[in-house]
DNA sequence: GTATTATTGCAACACAGTCGCATTAGTTGG
DNA sequence: CCAACTAATGCGACTGTGTTGCAATAATAC
């Protein structure tokens, strides 16, 4: 599985994500961590994170991957058919409540569904 | 708009992409073309190519985009709300017929949607 | 054919993310 | 509480995708 001791860096980036009301990159993740957590030991906790199911991420443009706290899922596989936005003027990604109904298909086996919805969010727009 | 002249390099991308039955990455696409084509033609050649909605783009695994021909897009926009499927054990990326019903926002203003479902293809399952 | 300028090739660059390895620090058992 | 075990960390070097400035080339219009 992995996520076992209580560290200090795992603590500081799960307090991140919990205070966020958007996805985060691990650039932005990075911003609001003290200056000396490192960046490898960044990215190792998300892709940690993610595998535990802790986080599910989104790719989203400029090919940054974008991460939140999962509600739904298991370590057994990212099961969220939520959708997520991102601000073509702003960048910022949030998940939606959105579900998506995902096509059945007969000659694939889907195990995970990535929706990303891109135009202006209400800020921007005015 | 953008593509004007017809070259060499822009005639081969195009062909590339109509003999494809899949997505084609960057990397893939090179493969597929004569080994003297530069590297930062081709990138400039599909993001030309896209702009112009001539083919159109999804995210996928390792954050690597691939392209494929578009079929209903205009330079308005790239309005394809149809589905991409990669297996994650082949990595092959392919358009999929099915439509993916977007979700209707009331604080976003959505231009685009990108929608990718992961799993395994009929050929890696078995 | 000549002028114009889009396209190309090249090399250097930017940046997200990864990796090997030595060090540090949680955790467990005594 | 201490020692042993080993997960987690920091560091620096490295990948790999994609971009950019600039000079050279070649498609197009006249």
């Amino acid at each position: 599985m992995g996520v076992h001791r209580k560290t200090r860096n795992l603590e500081l980036v799960l307090d991140a994500f919990r205070n966020a009301q958007e996805a985060l990159s691990a650039q932005l993740l990075m911003e609001r961590l003290p200056a000396d957590v490192n960046r490898s030991t960044v990215y190792r906790l998300l892709n940690r994170l993610e595998d535990d199911g802790v986080v599910h991420s989104i790719l989203a443009s400029e090919n940054i991957k974008f991460y939140a706290l999962c509600k739904e899922c298991s370590q057994s596989g990212h099961v969220h058919s939520h959708a997520h936005f991102q601000c073509t003027s702003c960048s910022q990604v949030v998940c939606l409540e959105q579900q998506v109904a995902v096509p059945i298909l007969n000659q694939y086996r889907v195990d995970e569904s990535q929706v990303l919805l891109k135009g202006q969010c209400a800020m921007c727009m005015r």
